[in-house]
RNA sequence: GCGCCUGUAGCUCAGCUGGAUAGAGCGCACGCCUCCGAAGCGUGAGGUCGCAGGUUCGAAUCCUGCCAGGCGCGCCA
C-alpha cells in the first residue's frame, strides 16, 4: 500500500515546477479533446515534454498526438491541432502550435518568466526542492565497506554517488536515511586479524608465513608497528587454543583503526550516516534464524546434499543458492537476506542499495529472496557503481586492494579537496566505467568544469557587488517586471532557471545525479553566453547607467540565477564560491615527479 | 560456456521510458577585452551512433544474432 501523497500548496513544487504545470494543462486539454470526439474514456495517454534542440520549436515539445494517432486512427497533425484548441486560456504559456508531423510546441509566456523568478526569490534556499515524494521514506545503503583497510578510490565513487542520491531524494521530498552495513561476522575480518598477527610477529623479528587470504597492503605493517609501539613485544601463543583469543585482539585492534580512518574519510567528504548496521547484530538477535524459518514456511527452501537451499530459480536466478552449508554455517547470502527482511520491516517506501558492479550477480539473488519473503521487490533499487581508474600524466593505473599499493580516497581528498573530488566522481553516470583524470582535476583552468560552474556563481556575486559599489540604484525584491527581460539570451536564462525542480525529480527517479551536474554546466553556459552578449551589444549589459528599471530587472534575474546555481551545488553537497582567487597565484607549475 | 555492464566526433563522455537537421567538454582552425572578471564568448572543420537483420509513420534509443572490451559466474565474501 503506498501512502497517499500529501498535497501542500505552499511548497515550491506547485508554484515553481513549470514543467509539471504545463503537463497538467496538456493533460486536461487532451482529455477534453478525447471527450469531444467520443473516444473511450479509458483511452490511455501520457504527456511527455521534451526540450527541443531547435528554438523555433519552442521551450517544450509534446508528442502525445503522434502516440494517439494509431489508437484514434487519425492523422497526428489533426489530433495535435485538436488538443491545441482545447488548451484553456492561461497566463503560463502562449497558444501552443501544432507542427508537422504532429508535435505540439509550447512556448512559455513572458509573465511565466516573472513567475519563475519570483518563485526562486521567495523559495530562496528551498527553491529546487519539491514535494513530489513527500510522505515517502527512503533508505539509502551505501559504502558498506568492511574495515579491512582504508577506503580506495572505488569506494569514493560509491560514497559520493550514494550521498548525492540521498541528497537528491531529500530535495525531491523523500524522508531519507543513510545506512552503512558491516559484514563484521565473516572470514574477511578473520583474515584481517591473521594479517595483523603476522605483521606484528614480523615487527618483533619473528619469521612467519603470511596467511592465505590475508591483506598484503603496507597499511597493515603500519598498524603492526603502531601496535608494537603500544604494547611492546608480547609473547603471542602459537598454540591453537590460544589463537582465537589472540586473533580477536588483533582483529579488534585493526578494525578499530581502519574504522576510524574510514569515518575520517567520510567525514572529510561531508558524509554522515544515520545508521551503522552490523551483521553480527543479526546473528545475536536471532534474525538470521528467523528469516530461515520464514523462508522454510513459505516453501522456498529445501535440503539437499546436507545443505539448505533457496529456490531462487523460481524468481529468475540461473541456479538455486545455498543458505546453510553442510558444515552448519550460513553463507554470506543468508545474513544479507535477514538484513533486507529487517529493512522491509522498517517500512520504507523505497530501498536503494549502492554497490560495486562486481557484485551484480547479487542483485538477482537478493531480489529473489525478497520475493520469496513476499515483499514488494519493486521498492528495492540497485545502483551499480562501475570501476574507477586513475590517470595521471597520460598513464593509467589500475587499482586493487589485494595488490598492495594504491591511491587511497584520503590521499585524493588531501590533494584535491573534498569538493573537487566530489564533483569529479559525479561527472560520469554510475554505470559507466570512469577514468579519474587527476591532471584535469588539479587544473584551475577553464578546462576544469568544476571551476567553470563556480565561475558562473562568482560572476553573479561580482556583478551584485559592483552594483552595490556603483550608484546604480536597485533594491532587493521578489517582484520583477519580466517584460523588460525579453532578449533571447535573457529568456534562455529564465527558462533554464525554471528547470531545476524538474531536473531534481528526474535525477531521483533515475537514481543518478549526473543530470543535475549536466544541468548546472548548461546553466553556466547559458549565463556566460548572456553575460558576453553585453560585450558585443552594450544595450545587453546587465548594469546600465541611467536605466534604473532595466538594471533592476536584470539584477533581480542575476540574484535568481545565483540562488539557482547555489542551490544546485548544495543539493550535490558542493559549496558555492563567491569569489575565485586570482589565477596568477598558482601559475608556477608544480611537478610532483620526484 | 552462461549472466550483467559498456561500445556515439581525434580524446573523455551525454543522449538510450522511440520523435523534428545526433550533442557537450577537451583538442584543432579562425575571430572577440579603451567596455559589468577573457578562469569567458562566438564561428568553423570533424560522426556508416560496433556490425547485420527486425518491429514502427519514425530507431543512437525497442527486439534478435554476431563482433570487441570490462566485470562476475563456489556449500568464498
Amino acid at each position: 500500500m503506498s501512502k497517499p501523497r500529501i498535497e501542500s500548496p505552499e511548497t515550491s513544487n506547485s508554484s515553481g515546477n513549470l514543467k509539471e504545470r504545463v503537463a497538467a494543462l496538456l493533460t486536461q486539454a487532451t482529455k477534453r479533446y478525447l471527450d469531444s470526439r467520443g473516444a473511450p474514456p479509458d483511452t490511455a495517454f501520457e504527456i511527455h515534454l521534451d526540450l527541443p534542440r531547435n528554438t523555433d520549436h519552442g521551450d517544450w515539445a509534446a508528442n502525445v498526438a503522434l502516440r494517439l494517432a494509431k489508437p484514434l486512427k487519425t492523422k497526428p497533425i489533426e489530433i495535435a491541432q485538436g488538443i491545441c484548441n482545447q488548451v484553456e486560456a492561461n497566463d503560463l504559456i502562449e497558444t501552443p502550435e501544432a507542427a508537422a508531423p504532429g508535435f505540439i510546441n509550447i512556448r512559455l509566456a513572458a509573465s511565466a518568466g516573472g513567475e519563475t523568478i519570483e518563485s526562486i526569490l521567495t523559495g530562496a534556499e528551498a527553491w529546487g526542492r519539491s514535494d513530489t515524494f513527500t510522505g515517502q521514506r527512503a533508505l539509502i545503503e551505501f559504502v558498506s565497506a568492511n574495515p579491512t583497510g582504508p577506503l580506495h578510490i572505488g569506494h569514493g565513487r560509491n560514497a559520493i554517488v550514494g550521498d548525492c542520491i540521498a541528497r537528491i531524494y531529500a530535495a525531491a521530498g523523500y524522508e531519507v536515511e543513510r545506512e552503512y552495513y558491516f559484514n563484521d561476522a565473516g572470514v574477511q575480518m578473520r583474515n584481517l586479524g591473521l594479517s595483523l598477527r603476522a605483521r606484528y610477529l614480523e615487527a618483533c623479528g619473528r619469521e612467519v608465513e603470511f596467511p592465505e587470504g590475508g591483506y598484503p597492503g603496507d597499511y597493515i605493517i603500519t598498524i603492526a608497528e603502531k601496535l608494537k609501539g603500544e604494547i611492546g613485544e608480547v609473547k603471542v601463543s602459537e598454540a591453537d587454543e590460544a589463537l582465537e583469543a589472540d586473533l580477536q585482539y588483533f582483529n579488534d585492534y585493526a578494525a578499530g583503526i581502519n574504522t576510524g580512518e574510514i569515518r575520517a574519510g567520510l567525514d572529510a567528504l561531508g558524509i554522515a550516516f544515520d545508521h551503522y548496521f552490523s551483521e553480527s547484530s543479526l546473528h545475536d538477535s536471532g534474525k538470521v534464524e528467523r528469516v530461515l524459518d520464514r523462508l522454510a514456511n513459505a516453501g522456498a527452501t529445501y535440503e539437499e546434499d546436507g545443505a539448505l537451499w533457496l529456490r531462487t530459480t523460481d524468481h529468475g536466478d540461473e541456479k538455486d543458492r545455498v543458505l546453510r552449508k553442510s558444515d552448519g554455517n550460513t553463507t554470506y547470502l543468508t545474513p544479507d537476506i535477514a538484513y533486507h527482511e529487517d529493512k522491509f520491516a522498517r517500512g520504507y517506501d523505497r530501498l536503494v542499495n549502492v554497490l560495486g558492479a562486481d557484485h551484480h550477480s547479487y542483485v538477482v539473488r537478493l531480489k529473489a529472496a525478497v520475493r520469496a519473503l513476499e515483499h514488494d521487490a519493486e521498492k528495492l533499487h540497485f545502483v551499480l557503481i562501475q570501476m574507477v581508474r586513475v590517470s595521471e600524466g597520460g598513464e593509467e593505473q589500475r587499482l586493487g586492494k589485494r595488490k598492495g599499493g594504491y591511491t587511497t580516497l584520503g590521499e585524493l581528498i588531501e590533494e584535491l579537496g573534498a569538493d573537487i573530488v566530489r564533483f569529479f566522481y559525479l561527472t560520469r553516470s554510475p554505470g559507466s566505467q570512469m577514468v579519474f583524470d587527476l591532471d584535469l582535476a588539479r587544473a584551475r583552468t577553464m578546462d576544469n568544469p568544476y571551476w567553470y560552474i563556480q565561475y558562473a556563481h562568482a560572476r553573479c556575486c561580482s556583478l551584485l557587488a559592483k552594483a552595490e559599489a556603483t550608484r546604480s540604484a536597485w533594491r532587493e525584491t521578489t517582484a520583477v517586471d519580466a517584460t523588460l527581460l525579453g532578449a533571447p539570451e535573457e529568456k534562455a536564462v529564465i527558462f533554464a532557471l525554471g528547470r531545476l525542480p524538474g531536473v531534481v525529480v528526474d535525477c531521483a527517479q533515475a537514481d543518478d545525479p549526473l543530470g543535475l551536474v549536466s544541468y548546472l554546466r548548461e546553466l553556466a553556459t547559458t549565463f556566460h553566453s548572456y553575460f558576453s552578449a553585453g560585450n558585443r551589444d552594450a544595450t545587453l549589459r546587465i548594469i546600465r547607467e541611467g536605466e534604473g528599471e532595466l538594471t533592476q530587472a536584470r539584477l533581480t534575474l542575476i540574484i535568481a540565477l545565483r540562488q539557482t546555481i547555489a542551490n544546485g551545488l548544495r543539493i550535490l553537497g558542493l559549496t558555492p564560491i563567491d569569489r575565485l582567487e586570482s589565477r596568477s597565484a598558482e601559475t608556477d607549475t608544480t611537478d610532483g615527479n620526484d
